[in-house]
DNA sequence: TCTTGCGGATACACTTCTGTATCGAAACGT
DNA sequence: ACGTTTCGATACAGAAGTGTATCCGCAAGA
């Protein structure tokens, strides 16, 4: 349902700038606090466009979770592409390590809205059994999307992962959104040198090398 | 200000009521869905009885926050002392990382409503800059208080952990976040066993011994 | 150019929430 | 026991949102 392709221009169109409004509003007032006038409104319209795209709020939430999810994974996936573009062989474990790390940091620093947008799709998923499974899916998704190049990353500096998949990821994935969660509430921004040490501690602790230096 | 113990004991009990209702309505609803209606209806009172004890709905939800904070330390403490009671000197370093797990595992399962609230109060504070500062406080307060209990823990059986409080924190906390939300996501419940493999390689992983065995 | 139909706007009736103002009653000091 | 204070209920006016039903105009096809 809603793919966006199957459907005339127009529509498509239309949908994906109340998604975008979606995004900014559920951001701003919390899933609880939006509203399908709100949303129709950021994006321009007037509820009727809403209710000739969508059938109900929760039916675009399940559109935009969707979406997200797939924005998320394309990140990491060129973020992927970028380090294995970059990488040249034959660096020490440390070199290639801080290489991986520059390369992934961005990832660590997301809008403050995607912060917020995030947790408020995550606290929706838990509240809807609807849209649990969906959800579900598309972070274990990103989850072997990530491990997956991780594991290779490890293998190409000789290093291994001190835990397996599940545990590695929800580690990561929770110290990902504790620290940027942290970051805003503490300073209301995001340092970016911070990060990059955050990171650099944090793949020592997940990491294992047999040699060192 | 909203010092229990410095007001009428009726006044306090009515807040008391009031606190315990948002709690449910704020897991329930969302901080954005819960109005000042039905909190007060969900603690059996009218809104007048709300509007005379809070200035507004932001005015609960700051004492909410003191309240649930203080409650997560001290089960945190309680589970600290519990540690040292039980603890017999002597042991070799798995069987007392082992009993260290066992002591504390109840933290990694919180009642679902629990888990929403924590979100949903960190979204609140991210939103609201008259909390944000308040809410720092508190979790910083409950890291520092954790993190002196791991480390005494870690002291007592010659182990010590791989990296400072702060990103120690940081892992832990975002990881006992993460593990409860992805296990009522995926499961709809907690599954203790579960959650006392994966403490024990969160141990694994964050802590470095001396000697094994 | 005509017309057909879809997409978005408008109107309507209803519900829920807000904040204030007022009132009755329960608690407390003397 | 009595007057005072305080606390919680009720009433009111207004704001905002919901979903449906209806209408209109533009865009694409013959």
């Amino acid at each position: 349902m809603s793919d966006h392709a199957t459907m005339t221009p127009r529509r498509a169109a239309t949908r994906a700038r109340l998604l975008d409004a979606a995004r900014e509003v559920i951001a701003e007032r919390g899933a609880g606090g939006a509203t399908v006038e709100g949303i129709a409104e950021r994006a321009g319209f007037t509820r009727g466009a809403f209710y000739s795209n969508y059938a109900s709020l929760d039916d675009l939430i399940v559109d935009l979770i969707r979406d997200v999810g797939e924005v998320r994974l394309r990140d990491v996936r060129e973020a992927a592409g970028q380090f294995a573009l970059n990488r040249t062989p034959g660096l020490t474990i440390d070199t290639a390590l801080a290489g991986g790390v520059r390369e992934f940091v961005h990832l660590l620093q997301p809008p403050m809205n995607d912060v917020l947008l995030q947790a408020e799709l995550r606290l929706y998923a838990l509240r809807h059994d609807g849209v649990r499974a969906g959800y579900v899916a598309v972070v274990r998704e990103t989850m072997t999307g990530v491990y997956e190049i991780l594991e290779r990353l490890c293998a190409s500096v000789n290093a291994r992962l001190r835990t397996g998949p599940e545990i590695t990821m929800e580690i990561l994935l929770g110290f990902f959104d504790q620290g940027s969660a942290m970051s805003y509430l503490d300073l209301g921004r995001i340092d970016p040198d911070a990060q990059v040490a955050r990171l650099s501690q944090l793949v020592d602790v997940i990491i294992e090398t047999d040699q060192r230096g």
